[in-house]
DNA sequence: GATGAATGAGCGTTCATTCAT
DNA sequence: AATGAATGAACGCTCATTCAT
């Protein structure tokens, strides 16, 4: 029975606090004086545990990037035919995106800024890339690789940039983008836009 | 025979080194110092010029934007309908970021990190954003303006973030997405959408 | 008949520019660049008339000294005993220092103030120090040098001091100590302390 | 036997050299680069402890504020009545600034120069301000706040020009005037007009 | 595990000054 | 007489990082 109220742990503290200022300001906007005291710790403390800024940054990506890789994993374990696990895995990322947020702005940070290691960036491309990409040359074998990057790129946006463009345009919107009513919507969107094309696929396929 | 060589007007190699900065590093990675060096001009001549970091980045931006409505409003003008200049339009917006690919990254920099001034990200977004929903919305009156915000988003996606994605993913997929090739592919792959899912909507109002 | 209002010319302008600012912000605080905005010419121009920033700041004295010196002299020549030409020299001291509030100023910053050269400091203060110590020399023999210092720094600061220390105590005071009667009530208190100390002098003396 | 040589703490050795310094060349001529230098320490490290070159200043001028009404209490909580008092107080005063005489080229500079904040200059002002006003009004009820305040200019002026002045004539008067015998005569001129000016108001109370 | 002190490098910006025209 | 372009040095200030305790 402690005074205190139970804070988490210094590092797990340093963590959130990164993650919550690397996703607004981005790398370089971020000091390693702001994450400390967003978190309340010393700044010395950061770099005790966190020997660098990269590192932290890495550090903050690697959390989403475990979490991301198992929810890909476990709607695709789901089962039905791949036009269905398309969807589910799809469901998936959009959930995880538009639950972490500043996930998707982290990732549209590091792709667009010639900053991060490309290491970074292809790790964090993968899983939902891998995914689609599997499922799409088990559609049909026809479909070669070239056209399932093509699809790939489309898809990822069609998650990813909503997390970042529907924000900038609330204001002309007039609505919050990210209740639960404005995700159903872009959820629908994106089922309807895999239907109809994979529908068109299948049609060209039999053709 | 004049004793300097014959550089370039100072403003513009500014703002050329400026562009290619800011498309390589981002505004708060990109330094005034390594901008002059890059011009092989004396530093504070950017500030003689561009009196703030701020306005360099925003008059970096305004050329790209000027010639971006341009080119777009140039596409919207020739003939055809809905459904033609939707591909017309759209034609122009990729062939624009792809000559521009820093454009991209700019734009997609400003969206994703929080650092930009609002105003000027919906000014970037804006030409694009109201071709595609002016077009979408003449194609079916009900067509509801949710229905284009929704599209946008992912007609947008589908051509910035080739832009993007594709250099991050070069190496693993092994040839130039950026060569005329590629490019076509991505037209090729980009009017496939918008036509099977055009058809689609007419198909759906038809009924 | 000229289209064009009659400006002064430029050196003038400057002059003039100078003058306020140095007034205001002091001599660190001013930028040649200040100076040559509010005159309306070229920042060079101003190099080409004063080929330094020190030389502009002399310049600017130079003529409060001139005018400064003939006003002095006026008083002095004035007849009466050296009782009342001490009276006539402290009126046209404090007379010209109220009508040029920023001479007093600037002879503040100067004497207080390590930068400026003790060649000038000395030259704007000889003025004043030179009638009082010669007239109360005279006033009576045995009243030494020493004496006469002693009593021009009181003088001085009676006269100088009320044009930097009332406008700083205005807010406190709720009046505006510039105003005709205010400078009334401090010519009225420094006669009355001329008359008093003088008195006493002679008193002392012929006891 | 450490490493380091066994230096004063930072911060007051900051302190110091800025003290120091803006005595000699006022707050824009010091720069924060001639501070650290003189203290010898980084940079960097003035700004750990003083967050803010105006902060830094403000700092230095509390140490003397803070002594200075000190001094001037002591000094009034000593018996006598008000003449008595007037001159207590005013020696004190006149012991203070010529101990610390950077403090009287402080008020003197931020009185006459622009740039400082209009609250510092009353705060510094203020205390011996307060003293010679209340001692004036308790010295006899007819003597108004207004004649106060005229005295209040003269015989600050009397005390704090003397240390601003007297080392600008040093050179022509051939003598330090900062020597004790030197400060004496200065001391015994003051009180020699104390007495002057303060009979002659009584004298003309009884009247 | 945690901190305060310290530092060198760099930031955006302004300075007085020069010079060719 | 007047100007626009250019520069090196300095400005106040913040950075990521180190280290002794």
């Amino acid at each position: 029975m402690t005074q205190q109220e139970p804070r988490r742990d210094s590092p797990s503290r340093i963590l959130e606090a990164a993650d919550e200022l690397l996703g607004e300001t981005g790398y370089d906007g971020t000091s390693i004086r702001d994450v400390a005291r967003r978190a309340g710790v010393n700044k010395a403390l950061v770099f005790y545990y966190f020997s660098t800024k990269a590192e932290l940054f890495e550090r903050v990506l690697e959390r989403y990037h475990t979490d991301c890789v198992a929810a890909l994993a476990r709607a695709a374990a789901s089962g039905g035919d791949e036009i269905a696990r398309l969807h589910q895995v799809t469901d998936a990322y959009l959930d995880f995106v538009t639950t972490n947020q500043r996930y998707a702005r982290l990732i549209q940070q590091m792709v667009s800024g010639g900053d991060a290691e490309q290491t970074l960036v292809e790790r964090n491309l993968t899983p939902f890339y891998d995914h689609v990409t599997g499922l799409l040359g088990s559609l049909s074998p026809e479909f070669g690789p070239r056209a399932a990057r093509q699809l790939y790129i489309t898809l990822s946006g069609a998650v990813l940039n909503y997390c970042t463009y529907a924000p900038a345009l609330a204001s002309r919107w007039g609505d919050d983008p990210m209740s639960s009513p404005a995700l159903e919507d872009r959820r629908a969107h994106v089922h309807w836009i895999i239907d109809t094309l994979a529908g068109q696929l299948r049609a060209t396929a039999q053709a």
